[in-house]
DNA sequence: AGCACA
């Protein structure tokens, strides 16, 4: 009841592809040389993701990514359209790339909101390497307000290095202000959102928390049958369950924020083998647990 | 939609 105004969400939305991912077209391409000009299609390793809330985070790109197969790195991208962002994600190859295009294309990235991931290949691959010490996501900030004057590595190839969105007229090569930000700094833009605070809020305006609620278990939920799936996350450190009238709910609690964020996005939505009413609902718990 | 333990 309390969603944010959809007012400032702009509804572009990339259609269908002209081209399938396939070779569809290319029927009539002379021999490709594998060689100076940039790869068409099948040397692509970089996938374009759209369909992204205005509020996602690169971490939560990344968490989406770092599973599959052959990852390599990935971008978080504020088109300035808006408060529309894409990201970029790279793999090792072509096939990695389009085994986590189909394994994750159309998937259901906030189920609070609805909002589904939109995957294609990008049209060129992203070339920027995840540099150790400055930071683990990229993030690049095309927003009109260019506050960042900072250019570390705004300039260290003269290639096209920022595949564009594949459909889209207006993607405009000027000028890549490429900034490597911590994901703090993210909503911190005075441009458009006036209101947002450097808290971070998921979309239901929950606050991220080290600990997380997780609800929708079956009333036959085990502590040990949770505990297994949560110790394959990260930074875990312990579980509650409670019984509150006939459905169980659970606290979890993290090492830190990020770790609990990690697993939410995880663990959301899937299932025990106590499950009878769907996968598990995760959120951020509204106070952290106690120390054990 | 449902958020406890101190």
């Amino acid at each position: 009841m309390t969603h944010p105004p959809p007012l400032r969400y702009d509804p572009y939305y990339p259609q269908p592809p002209y081209f399938p991912p396939e070779n569809y077209g290319f029927s009539t391409i002379p021999t490709v040389p594998a060689t100076t000009t940039r790869d068409p299609k099948g040397g692509i390793n970089t996938l374009f993701v759209s369909g992204l809330p205005d509020d996602v985070k690169a971490r939560e790109i990344h968490n989406l990514f770092r599973r599959r197969p052959g990852f390599e790195f990935c971008q978080l991208k504020y088109t300035g359209r808006g408060n529309q962002v894409v990201a970029f994600a790279t793999f090792v190859n072509h096939q990695s790339a389009m085994a986590a295009l189909h394994s994750l294309n159309g998937v259901k990235f906030d189920p609070q909101t609805g909002s589904s991931l939109h995957i294609e290949l990008a049209r060129s691959n992203s070339r920027r390497k995840n540099k150790p010490g400055s930071g683990p996501y990229i993030v690049i900030d095309k927003r009109t307000k260019s506050s960042n004057d900072a250019h570390e590595t705004s300039s260290d190839d003269g290639d096209s290095d920022d595949p564009s969105r594949p459909n889209n007229p207006d993607s405009a090569n000027k000028d890549d202000s490429v900034v490597e930000k911590s994901e703090v700094a993210a909503e911190a833009d005075n441009t458009l959102a006036p209101e947002t605070e450097q808290v971070e809020k998921a979309v239901d305006g929950t606050q991220a928390c080290s600990t997380l609620f997780i609800a929708n278990l079956g009333p036959l939920c085990t502590e040990d049958e949770l505990k297994q799936a949560l110790s394959q996350c990260p930074g875990f450190n312990s579980l509650k369950l409670r019984a509150r009238g006939g459905m169980p709910v659970a606290f979890a609690d993290f090492e830190g924020v990020e770790q609990a964020s990690e697993a939410m996005n995880a663990l959301q939505g899937s299932l025990l083998s106590s499950s009878d009413r769907g996968g598990m609902h995760i959120e951020y718990a509204r106070s952290k647990m106690r120390k054990p």
